[in-house]
DNA sequence: CGCATTTTGGTACTTTAGTATGAGGTAGTT
DNA sequence: AACTACCTCATACTAAAGTACCAAAATGCG
């Protein structure tokens, strides 16, 4: 909100300095009018690709964007995370254990913990549920 | 291409426009430079924004956008493809037959199809390579 | 160090998932 | 009518996944 504020007043603040610049333009006749309107049709032509450009990418997260908060609030150790990545990826828990050099028992272990703190029934569900909150 | 083109053909113009304003303003007195002014800066404004969420929404597919052409080369049935996004929502063989009204078999056979067809060996591995393909 | 948590792993068992195969019904095509 | 593709369902089996319970290392912290 305050962003917007300050955004909003620069843009004014730039307008009348470039009322200003006309003014002294149509004075001393140094600069002429076209080249004025110009130089403000570029400028708030980029202004509102910039501005376009932030506020588009505050209202859609870019895609790998994780959201951090909702990962805390789960805690899910490190491992446990490490795992639902790799199931996320639709490996095995056998393969799972190969790529981690651990045990296939050990990952069920932690796939169990997983379906418990994600509140999901299957690991499929664990999925699902883990892209709706960003969580990978 | 032939898009760009128009539209900056399009943006001289109004320039152009904006030019011959401001000269009759100059003469006759009638307009006040100001206003031209104001009036070239909101409207490129405008512009920019415009044109850069169009551009934005070209280098990214809107997320829920489905690649129809890949959905079609895999000639998935309209009943696999019903399974397969059920399945995406981490439902059970037995969950899915309540929701569509067949029986856990039924299901079995469509995954198994599901899975030959999209070339994975679990249903977790069909899900990731959907998502890839932006069929679900 | 001592303690709590994490990580690892095992056994035993139940539940889902997935494969193979066959088979009856429907709908559209040639 | 014959053919093809799709949809449905079943049986029988194998393979994963998941649960419950236990227990020994490893790790991190006050």
């Amino acid at each position: 909100m305050k962003k917007t504020v300050v955004t909003f007043g620069l843009l004014i603040l730039s307008l009348l300095v470039f009322f200003q610049l006309s003014k002294y333009s149509f004075v001393s006749g140094g600069l002429k009018i076209e080249i004025v309107i110009a130089a403000v049709a570029i400028v708030f032509f980029i202004i509102g690709i910039y501005l376009n450009k932030r506020s588009l990418h505050q209202e859609r997260p870019p895609e790998g964007e994780l959201d951090l908060h909702k990962l805390k609030a789960l805690d899910l150790s490190n491992r446990e995370y490490e795992v639902l990545k790799e199931v996320s990826l639709g490996l095995s828990n056998k393969e799972i254990g190969e790529k981690l050099f651990l045990s296939e028992s050990t990952i069920k272990t932690h796939v169990s913990n997983i379906l418990v703190k994600l509140n999901a029934k299957r690991r499929t569900q664990a999925i699902q549920i883990a892209k709706e909150m960003r969580i990978i």
